[in-house]
DNA sequence: CGAATAGTGTCTATAAGACATTATACT
DNA sequence: AGTATAATGTCTTATAGACACTATTCG
């Protein structure tokens, strides 16, 4: 079974990112239009090949992040999602595929200067609901992002990372319903998070608008991981009865 | 930037077990003494490298759990952990390691018909605590399958895969406390676990013993998520204060 | 002072934590 | 009957969900 002059085949490595962000209080993922075949001029996610054979991983994702997104804050939140491998998910020969999920604030208007032929935001709900489609397997690492990113609010800080860096209590609340889909009430959601110490501190300052009383603003506490979780609504589907 | 001619770098791709199991009440996980250089003779976690450049990733996992634990259960819980990628983890080049971790029900004696020069259960403390050195960075692969099947067990039915087919009650508050390092709460345990309907299912028969009054045996129910979830007592750990 | 947006308080139901007793089988 | 192990019940406290009012700013 084990040869001595046997060789473990060698392949191709590539880094795919799902950055989501929150525009018009809705989830959007980052799409870049193919420039190159395979899926030329179809969706994809951002991604790329290792530079080299002395490339970090991570160091890849960020790479790929600030080339084909033009996001390269420090503080952007990155975490690697999963890896995906089945032998055929790419025509030009074994690739394995390490995803990562960047959450992103929202952002000015177009992302601008980017590598790919064309980059934008695309709703999460178009494309999860299959109105738009995309080349490899990256629908299912769309989902597998999407899942973690709902899920990761529960019981992580992680929702501040949509925010900018001071937001208001409500903003953070918008940020929970988008990516949930549901609608919390605002009550309930602002003693909760003023429930958790270290979550969000006050920044000092109001954001004052045109009408109305001004909000107060936060910023991201220190806090990781949020005891007690905060538990999305709808979740108790039992499997089965009896 | 991009050359016509480039090619991207081609890397070795191996496949690590975090297998996990409980003995004598106490966590332990699966370990190989390696026969092959590097590291030669010290002690790492099973796996080994693609075997041709068309095998599927879990399906290589699922092959070094059979060579080299001789579990091949088809209802052996197996995920994937993360994947590993350090430039210079492996002295023999490139190589990136997709680590999986499965849950094993504690087993008869040894773990015989291996392909590895020795495989033996340690317990998990040994190893988290230093007192038992691994190989590459099969340490760090190890602290995040023990931290994953941690949190696993409070949001999902994980715990019913260290237990055989049938299981008591009290076996299943064995899996909680040895995984998570606590002591539950018998009463409160009961009620919790009979309060969510398909985690476990009457099997129907006790189970006797030589003394005492016999205990009632249990299944899986087909729940995989659990709601509400099992916390982890001892979490509430604030970051900071104000 | 009215309109618009921000923030708080109360009541109720459900779940968690602490704790003592009853139940069944065997010798 | 005694012992050993399995299982259940109650009280208290904390947290979640539903819901209505007060507060601040601006024109």
């Amino acid at each position: 079974m084990s040869d001595d002059s046997w060789v473990p085949p060698l392949v191709m490595v590539a880094v795919d990112l799902v950055i989501l962000t929150l525009r018009a209080a809705k989830l959007h993922v980052l799409l870049v239009e193919r420039g190159v075949e395979p899926y030329l001029g179809e969706l994809a996610l951002p991604g790329g090949f290792l530079n080299n054979a002395e490339e970090d991983i991570l160091d890849a994702a960020h790479r790929e992040l600030s080339e084909e997104a033009n996001l390269d804050s420090p503080r952007l939140h990155l975490e690697q999602l999963g890896t995906y491998g089945a032998p055929n998910r790419d025509p030009r020969g074994r690739v394995i595929s390490v995803a990562y999920l960047a959450i992103a604030p929202g952002l000015p208007e177009p992302v601008a200067g980017t590598d790919a032929a064309g980059a934008r935001w695309e709703p999460v709900e178009e494309v999860l609901s299959g109105c738009v489609k995309l080349a490899f397997d990256h629908h299912g690492i769309l989902v597998d992002g999407v899942e973690r990113a709902r899920t990761k609010l529960e019981y992580s800080a992680l929702a501040t990372a949509f925010c900018g860096d001071t937001f208001t209590i409500a903003e953070l609340q918008q940020v929970y319903e988008a990516v949930w889909g549901v609608e919390l009430d605002l009550r309930n959601f602002y003693r909760k998070i003023q429930g958790v110490p270290g979550f969000i501190v006050s920044a000092g300052t109001d954001r004052r608008t045109t009408k109305g009383r001004p909000a107060r603003l936060f910023r991201a506490g220190g806090l990781t991981a949020l005891y007690p979780p905060l538990v999305r609504p709808g979740s108790s589907t039992a499997d089965e009865g009896e």
